[in-house]
DNA sequence: GATGAATGAGTGTTCATTCAT
DNA sequence: CATGAATGAACACTCATTCAT
């Protein structure tokens, strides 16, 4: 048969990033099958392959590309600001933002590493020590500023990482807390962390 | 054929548990197969099955008992003590000595939740709370106490345990910290974050 | 892989109807295993499940579709007919007919009902009683017309059955009989079992 | 574990024998286990392997006992008589005695054929070639002495043979008709069915 | 592009059978 | 005799992947 009116290669490719996120985060990768998921978008298997390279391949370009995007957006949100508690306060938001608002793909982008063949893997764990490099930085300059003393900052770094990561295992949109209060809530916890008043 | 010479049930059993923790935790549920984990042993694979019932029920078995385990310990490590402040500093060490010393149980404990059937999930569920519920009382009653103002005692208790468990994340025995430092450090930054200086 | 040319999905399903009635009527449906299906209708074990469910499925359907076959086939052959006894000449004969034609699927239908699933076993049988009421009821309209005296229409019918059925346990299409005399012969030893002259 | 008291082997293997008959008339041979045989009996099943050579070796002595077991009832029966139409009548009596009171026996006995080795089933086939021609030679020899007059002998005996077998196929204990009953049903209707009257 | 049909390697599981204890 | 533990071959079934149409 041919392609059904109105519908394109991109929005195709789109549907089916969305469905595999979705399967992977409730089921995780190995369980997830390639008939279910081209189930999903209304799809034969043999159809998936008009899109997809191979479910392995395909792994590694979903986790290269949530993580590149969460960097991009990093970036962007991290623009112009040099002061290190601005900066601190700012990727704190940013960090939960991203964690709330793209929950599943957070999920698997920390559950789904050692799915990864080992070449996906050293390109992804790259790109993640990327993004604990900046917190590292905003850390190392703030003491260097005098913002706060810490007794390890490699190890206030993971704890502040893990600190913010773990919401992404809980937080649930229709919850008790808003996202705002949320953000407000570990902004001060985050501080207390550090050692600020 | 037959039973070889010296060779014992509960030996085997424990051996298999060892086998299938270390394979879940470096490969996952799913990927984990019975003709390696029978392999790990030396045993052929109908041979497992007169020690494992089925691979989803050998799951199931495997985390409610790493999670048992850990609350039996619990309730040892914290016998006797009545004052929030002390409990909390306990708390923290045995979680940690727990984590670091049982990394791969506390790993798969943490990951597989979503491997187990719904019935399996409703147990490992129920004594996971049991687990949160020992800290939420400790952070409870050093509220009532004064011995420190938290402004939600619920996200204090998930930001804390996030904060405890993130280290099985990182952590290597043969790493640069020992297990000793890793917990004052630890102790000190959950007091920080409890807002104590 | 792929697909071959000029292979169409109906010639292989009723390739392997065949080829499954055959096994059943010489091993077994439990004896019957997959790969040797699958190798008679030159398929790879999974090929097979492109085309068959389950086995347990298949066997419902494959033993549902005979006796729903037969049960067609009777009323074609009944058509017309009022008269009781001309009714079991044709009845007599169609069940030869049919018995000595689709010697593999009658003996099937007649052995395997005990491997079949309790829901599919009500199914089938449920269809079978629709064939044996077929004949009680010419039994009954024949003993009310005065075609016959029976002690017991019931048992009659069972009688008459059991001895029609027989044939297929020893009947060889290339033995001394042909079906035509099989055929008249039977006639008259049902006519003498109803005590007709 | 020593043997339990009060038990000895000729019980156990007695009991094995019932319990794998019943086994076999529900599920079949291909369908019994040895683990369930050895449960019903309570026994493990390597010590089952005390009382039983081998699965298929069992099937066969099993077999073959039985069908030994009904042609020396059946001549135990039979002797004495000559006269043909008396013995016709004592044959069908014993069988639909055999067939009622022995109905798991009898039912596996017809249906089982097909599991036994090449070798156990010319055993087999022999024993029942030598039972039929029992049924053929009373036949033959009331053709002889005028009592009646068939087409076909060896089609009577089938014809016969199939009509008093069928009788397992639906006869219960606890139905509608007495032992007795059925006995005197079953007399007239293979004489009507020979033709006499 | 989409599809149905093919493949082969693999997966959990069963089972008859053996044998040291 | 009874048993638990071992084995290996088999089994139904799944799944990623390919390809003629």
């Amino acid at each position: 048969m041919g392609r059904p009116v109105g519908v394109n290669g991109a929005d195709t490719m789109r549907a089916i990033r969305k469905a595999a996120i979705h399967r992977i985060y409730r089921y995780g990768y190995e369980a997830m099958n390639l008939r279910d998921l081209a189930a999903d978008v209304h799809l034969s298997v043999g159809s998936l392959y008009n899109h997809v390279p191979q479910k392995q391949a395909f792994l590694g370009t979903l986790l290269e590309g949530i993580i590149r995007e969460l960097l991009l957006d990093l970036h962007t949100q991290m623009a112009g600001l040099t002061e290190p508690t601005q900066r601190l306060e700012r990727f704190v938001r940013f960090h939960i933002e991203w964690h709330t608002a793209r929950k599943e793909e957070v999920f698997i982008g920390n559950m789904e590493l050692r799915s990864l063949s080992p070449e996906q893997y050293q390109v992804v764990i790259a790109l993640r020590k990327a993004y604990e490099g900046h917190l590292e930085r905003i850390l190392r300059d703030g003491q260097k500023a005098g913002c706060w003393k810490l007794d390890d900052v490699r190890v206030a770094r993971l704890a502040l990482l893990s600190l913010l990561t773990g919401i992404s295992n809980w937080y649930r949109p229709d919850g008790r807390l808003t996202q705002g209060r949320l953000i407000r809530l570990y902004q001060r916890l985050a501080r207390q962390l550090l050692g600020m008043h």
